[in-house]
DNA sequence: TTACATTTAATGTAAATACACAGATTTACA
DNA sequence: TGTAAATCTGTGTATTTACATTAAATGTAA
C-alpha cells in the first residue's frame, strides 16, 4: 500500500519530507515482521542483531565496547542485553584476560543453532519484490542519503 | 560512512540482507538528527508525529483511534501520548459530540506555532545530499520494496 | 426492550529504553 | 612513582513501549 493511503496523508510539503515518513514507515514495516518472526524463539530484535554480531567473529570474542559500535539502534546498553542471552544461555560471558575492564561475549553452540534455524527461515525472501540489482542500488541510495563517500 | 566501515561488518550474505542492515541503519540515523533537533522544545519525536496529523487535519478534529491508524509507528497508546501533548497545552481533548465512546483531538495555537517555528529549522536539508528527483525515485524504491502496488 | 457482539479509549503491568553516573581498571605523563 | 584522565562495564531511575485487559458506548438482531 502507499504511504499516503495507508497513513491517509495526502500531500507532504516535498520531495525529502515524503521520503522521511517513507524511510521510517518502511522501517517499521521490516521490523514488525522481523520481530515477528523471532517471537516464537524467544528473542528480540536487538538480540537477535547481537547474535549475529557474535557469529560474525566466532570463534573470537566481542568485548561488550565493540557490540555497542557495532549495534544499529545507538546502543540501548549492551550490558543488559548481554545479561538477557546469557539467561537464555545463547552467550557466554568471561572476563577478558588482557584487561580486566572489559568483557569478552561468545556465542555458544546454541546461539549458533538458534541463528542457523533462524537463517533457513529466509525471511528476506519477503523484499524479493525487488531484484538483487535493484536491491544494490537502493542500499547505495540510502548510503548516499547519509552522505556516505564511500 | 558506509555501513560497512561503521558497523565493521565486512560481508553480507546477500544484496538483502545488507538493504535490510542499511535501512535499519539509516532510519536510526534520521531519527536521531530528528531528536536532538526536538529536545530542545521538550517533545519527542512521536509528540512530533502525532502534532502533524493533526495540523493535516486542523481545524478539524481527530479521534484518537484515527491518530493510531496514521502513526507511522504501530500504535504505542496515542492515548497515553495524547495525554503528554494535552499537559503542554499543545493539543485540546473534548469528548466527541455525536459519538460519547470517541475522544476528539485538536492542535491548539501554541501547537501550530511549535510546528511552525520547527519548521523554518529545515532540518531535511541534511538530506539534499539527494537531488529532488533522486528523492524522488528513492521513496517510489521504497515503495516497491514493500511490494506497494500503487 | 433485552442480549450480545463490537468499537473506542484508557489503564495495569512487565519489559525495554534513554540517560546519567558510579566503580574498577588502564593509560598517559609529569 | 604518583596522579589525573580516559576507558569499560554495570546500575539507578524515570520514561516509554508492548500487550493484555477493563469499562463505557454503540450497533445489531431477536
Amino acid at each position: 500500500m502507499s504511504i499516503e493511503k495507508d497513513i491517509k496523508q495526502t500531500a507532504f510539503r516535498s520531495p525529502f519530507h515524503r521520503l522521511v515518513v517513507n524511510l521510517m514507515y518502511t522501517n517499521n514495516w521490516v521490523c514488525d515482521h522481523q520481530a515477528r518472526l523471532l517471537k516464537p524463539h524467544g528473542i528480540t530484535l536487538q538480540q537477535y542483531n547481537v547474535l549475529r554480531i557474535l557469529r560474525g567473529q566466532y570463534p573470537n570474542p566481542v568485548k561488550v565496547s565493540d557490540i555497542t559500535e557495532r549495534m544499529l539502534d545507538k546502543m540501548s546498553n549492551a550490558s543488559r542485553l548481554v545479561d538477557k542471552l546469557v539467561a537464555k544461555k545463547l552467550v557466554d560471558r568471561t572476563e577478558c584476560p588482557s584487561d580486566r575492564r572489559a568483557v569478552d561475549v561468545v556465542i555458544t553452540q546454541k546461539g549458533l543453532d538458534l541463528l542457523k534455524k533462524l537463517d533457513t527461515q529466509q525471511w528476506e525472501d519477503r523484499l524479493k519484490t525487488l531484484s538483487e540489482d535493484e536491491a544494490v542500488h537502493l542500499s547505495q541510495m540510502l548510503d548516499k542519503l547519509r552522505g556516505s563517500e564511500d
